[in-house]
RNA sequence: GGCUAGGUAGCUCAGUUGGUUAGAGCGACGGACUCAUAACCCGUAGGUCGGCGGUUCAAUUCCGCCUCUAGCCA
C-alpha cells in the first residue's frame, strides 16, 4: 500500500453570488468532497479550493434591485455560502472570491499573454441596448414572442414551448426585461478570444485522457461545427474587471470566472508556506489538477479553458470530471411542489451525513443525473447507516462495557474475515479513486451485511449466558467492533462527522486508509453513544414544507411589482350577447393519441353524449395521452373546425398556463357530464 | 431542429464483449431471534430489460426508426 505522496489540487465550479446554495449544488461539492477527502485519507497532499463567482449582469441587477452596493450583495452571500458549505461538511482548503486582487492580477495577466500571442481580435458588433437603462442587454434580459411558435414571454435564445433556439434579434415585439422598454440596435466595440488558434491543441487535448468518453464526444460537434471566435468583452455597466487599456471595457464573467481557482489557490499560497503557486500552475508543473463540474458547463472547461490557460503559457488541468444534475422525485427542482430545497433548510431539519450519503450511493464517474427519491432517502440512511453500520457498534459495545470493563481482547475470533475486510478495502479504495462512489457504497455495505451475519452466527447473547464461555464472548465482541472501525474507516470521505464520533467512541486517532490494516486490540474504548438517529418521516414532510413557505414569501415579495396580470393584462370588456356566442361544452376524452411528425399535438377524441369530435390540443409538452383518457374537460363547439396537416381539428379543449409543462386542462367540479353547456 | 447521455422488479440501482432459470438493496409477504436505535438473521413473491422493425441458430445486449427524460447549442 506504500505509494509516492501525491500533490494533488482539485476545484469545484464557483457558485453564483446571486443566490442560496441549493441541494442541487451540493451534489457537487459533496462529490468533490469525498474525493478529497479520500486523497488526505491516503497520504496525499490534496488541496481544495473555491470560490465565490461574483461578476455579470444579473449580480449588477440583483444589487440595484436590494438598493445595495454589488460589493455588498456579494459579501452578504459569500458569508452564507462558506456557512452552508461548512455545515455540509464540505472541507475547502480555501474559499475565495473572483472579486479580487488575485483574480484581477490572473485574469489580466492571462488576457495580456494572450494579446502578444496574437490571440486576441477586436470588432465592432450589434446588440440590443435598453435605451431607459442605458445598457446592453444579454440574451437573457430580453423577452418576446417565440418566432417559430408565437409563445409569449420567452427568453432571447430560446423557447421554453417549442424548444426552438434562435438570436434575440429574431423574437417578435422584444422587451428589455430590466426596463420594459423596446431595445433598440447599437454597434459596440468588442473583444474576443481567437479559439480557432487553439484548434489543434484542443483536439489532441480533448481526447487525450483528460475528459470522460461522454464528454469527448460531445466535444466532436464543437470540432465539427468550427471553433468560432469567444466574445470576453462587455460594457459598461458591467460588475466586474475592466479590461486593460479599455476604459469601459469590461472581462466578461465567464472569462475570470475559471480563473477564479488560480486566484483562490493563489490566495492560499500567500498564508501557506511553503506552498508554491508555480509549483501547480506552473508550464511545466508536474503536480495534478482537477476540476469537478457539472455538465452544463463544459464547454467552458473543456475548450476556452485549457485554451486560455495555453495561450498563456500555463499548464493545462489533468483531469475535467463532469457530473449529472440532480432531479427530487423523478423531476426538475420545483419551488411549487417543495422540491426546490435550499441548503440551508435542509440543515434546519437534518444531518448532512445523510444527504451525503445518499448522493455517494448514487454517484458513478459518469455525466447521468441523479435523483433523490424522498421516500427513497429515508429508507436507504435508515436501512444502511443506522440498521447496518451504527447497529454493529450499538450491539457489539454493551457487552464490552458491562462484561470487560469496557477493553477490547488481546486477539480477534476470526482474522480471515478480518482479512477479507482488509482486502476489500483495495477493491473500495479504486472505486473511490475512480469516482465510483456508488460502487464504494455497495461493497461496503456489503460487508456491513457481512458483519450483521457474523454476529447473529456467533450469538454473543446466548454465549453471555453460558459458564466458562467468557473469553469467547470477549473475541467475539472485539472481532464486531473492529469490523465496525473498517467499515467507518471505508466511509470515512463520505460521512466524516460520523467518523470523528466514532473514533471518540472507539478512543483513537483519525483514520488513515492505512491504519485498517491492523486491527484494534487491547484497547480502551468509551461508552456507546448513539452515532446516527433515524430520519422521520415528518423532518423529510417539514423540509418540504419549509421549501414550499420559502415560495410563498417570494412570491409575494414579487406579486406587488410583477404579478401574472401585468405582463398579460386582462383584455377589454365584452357585453353577455357576445360571450354567448361561445359555445362551451362538458366533454369526456375517450381517446388520446399521440400525432406522428407533430411536436406539440395529441390527438384527442371527445365524447358530447350523442356527437363524437376530433381535436389536435397543443398539449403534448404537458400531458401524456394516458393521463388524459377517460378525464372530463371543457371544449369550444362551436369553432369553426379547422384543417390542420394532420386532420380537421372540430373544436379546442381549454387550457391555461405559459406553455410546456405548465399546461393546465380545466376540469369540471364532480357531477359534469359530457354535453352539459357551460354558462 | 442538431448533438451528448439515459429509460432494467412497487422504489433506487447493478449487469449483459449476444447464448441455459436477468441480479442487489429497500419495500411487500412469511418465519426465526431478542445483543442492538421495532435494529439484525433466514425464506417467498415480483420483471414481454421504454415501443416497433431489422440482422442472427439465438437480442434486454448489435443496427434502424419512434417515444419519454435531462443537458448543451459559444
Amino acid at each position: 500500500m506504500t505509494q509516492k505522496a501525491r500533490k494533488i489540487l482539485v476545484t469545484s465550479a464557483l457558485p453564483y453570488a446571486n443566490g442560496p446554495i441549493h441541494i442541487g449544488h451540493m451534489v457537487e461539492y459533496i462529490q468533490t468532497d469525498i474525493w478529497v477527502r479520500f486523497q488526505k485519507m491516503r497520504g496525499h497532499q490534496c488541496l481544495y479550493v473555491c470560490a465565490d463567482d461574483a461578476h455579470g449582469t444579473p449580480i449588477m441587477l440583483r444589487a440595484r434591485k436590494e438598493g445595495i452596493e454589488p460589493e455588498a450583495l456579494i459579501a452578504r452571500v459569500a458569508e452564507e455560502h462558506k456557512a452552508d458549505f461548512a455545515d455540509f461538511n464540505v472541507g475547502f482548503d480555501n474559499y475565495h472570491s473572483t472579486h479580487s486582487d488575485e483574480n484581477r492580477h490572473y485574469a489580466s495577466l492571462i488576457y495580456q499573454r494572450n494579446k502578444d500571442q496574437g490571440n486576441i481580435s477586436n470588432r465592432t458588433i450589434t446588440q440590443a441596448y435598453d435605451p431607459v437603462e442605458e445598457m446592453f442587454l444579454p440574451d437573457r434580459f430580453i423577452k418576446g414572442e417565440c418566432p417559430k411558435c408565437g409563445a409569449q414571454d420567452q427568453y432571447g435564445d430560446n423557447c421554453e414551448v417549442c424548444g426552438a433556439s434562435y438570436s434575440p434579434n429574431e423574437l417578435k415585439n422584444p422587451v428589455s426585461a430590466v426596463s420594459g422598454a423596446t431595445p433598440v440596435d447599437r454597434d459596440s466595440e468588442h473583444y474576443f478570444f481567437k479559439l480557432g488558434n487553439f484548434e489543434t491543441m484542443l483536439k489532441e487535448w480533448t481526447r487525450g485522457g483528460h475528459l470522460q468518453h461522454e464528454v469527448a464526444n460531445k466535444l466532436g460537434e464543437w470540432f465539427e461545427a468550427g471553433l468560432h471566435e469567444w466574445d470576453i468583452s462587455r460594457d459598461a455597466p458591467y460588475f466586474g474587471f475592466e479590461i486593460p487599456d479599455h476604459p469601459g471595457k469590461f472581462f466578461y464573467v465567464w472569462l475570470d470566472a475559471p480563473i477564479g481557482y488560480m486566484a483562490s489557490f493563489k490566495n492560499l499560497c500567500d498564508k501557506t508556506p511553503g506552498l508554491a503557486f508555480d509549483d501547480f500552475w506552473g508550464k511545466d508543473a508536474s503536480t495534478e489538477l482537477y476540476h469537478f463540474i457539472g455538465k452544463d458547463i463544459i464547454y467552458f472547461h473543456a475548450l476556452f479553458w485549457p485554451a486560455m490557460l495555453h495561450g498563456a503559457d500555463f499548464r493545462t488541468p489533468t483531469a475535467v470530471f463532469s457530473h449529472g444534475f440532480l432531479t427530487v422525485d423523478g423531476q426538475k427542482m420545483s419551488k411549487s411542489r417543495g422540491t426546490f430545497i435550499k441548503a440551508r433548510t435542509y440543515l434546519d431539519t437534518l444531518n448532512p451525513e445523510y444527504l451525503r450519503y445518499y448522493f455517494a450511493a448514487k454517484l458513478g464517474s459518469g455525466i447521468e443525473d441523479i435523483d433523490l427519491n424522498l421516500e427513497d432517502f429515508l429508507a436507504r440512511v435508515n436501512s444502511d447507516l443506522v440498521g447496518k453500520v451504527v447497529n454493529i457498534a450499538s450491539r457489539c459495545s454493551g457487552f464490552i462495557k458491562k462484561r470487560f470493563d469496557g477493553k477490547l481482547a488481546d486477539q480477534l475470533d476470526n482474522q480471515p474475515l478480518f482479512d477479507n475486510f482488509v482486502s476489500a478495502g483495495q477493491q473500495i479504495a479504486a472505486c473511490y479513486e475512480n469516482r465510483e462512489f456508488s460502487k464504494a457504497v455497495r461493497e461496503i455495505m456489503a460487508l456491513a451485511d457481512k458483519a450483521n451475519q457474523y454476529i447473529d452466527e456467533k450469538k454473543p447473547w446466548v454465549i453471555a449466558k453460558e459458564e466458562g464461555r467468557a473469553q469467547e464472548l470477549h473475541a467475539v465482541c472485539t472481532m464486531g467492533l473492529n469490523l465496525f472501525r473498517l467499515l467507518i474507516g471505508f466511509l470515512r470521505p463520505i460521512l466524516p462527522a460520523t467518523a470523528e464520533k466514532s473514533e471518540a467512541f472507539l478512543q483513537i486517532q483519525p483514520l488513515a486508509w492505512n491504519d485498517l490494516q491492523k486491527p484494534l486490540l487491547n484497547h480502551e474504548i468509551a461508552a456507546f453513544k448513539p452515532l446516527m438517529t433515524r430520519i422521520e418521516n415528518s423532518q423529510i414532510e417539514a423540509i418540504v414544507a419549509a421549501s414550499k413557505e420559502d415560495l410563498e414569501k417570494q412570491e409575494a415579495i414579487s406579486a406587488k411589482s410583477q404579478g401574472a396580470l401585468a405582463s398579460d393584462p386582462i383584455s377589454d370588456i365584452i357585453e353577455y350577447p357576445d360571450f354567448a356566442k361561445v359555445d362551451l361544452r362538458i366533454v369526456k376524452i375517450i381517446k388520446a393519441q399521440h400525432v406522428e411528425g407533430a411536436e406539440k399535438l395529441l390527438q384527442l377524441t371527445l365524447d358530447l353524449d350523442g356527437e363524437t369530435r376530433n381535436v389536435f390540443a397543443g398539449i403534448k409538452s404537458a400531458y401524456t395521452p394516458e393521463e388524459l383518457e377517460g378525464k372530463l374537460t371543457v371544449m369550444v363547439a362551436n369553432l369553426a373546425p379547422r384543417k390542420m396537416r394532420f386532420g380537421v381539428s372540430e373544436g379546442m379543449v381549454l387550457a391555461a398556463g405559459p406553455g410546456g409543462k405548465e399546461l393546465f386542462i380545466l376540469t369540471p367540479d364532480s357531477g359534469a357530464a359530457p354535453g352539459m353547456r357551460v354558462k
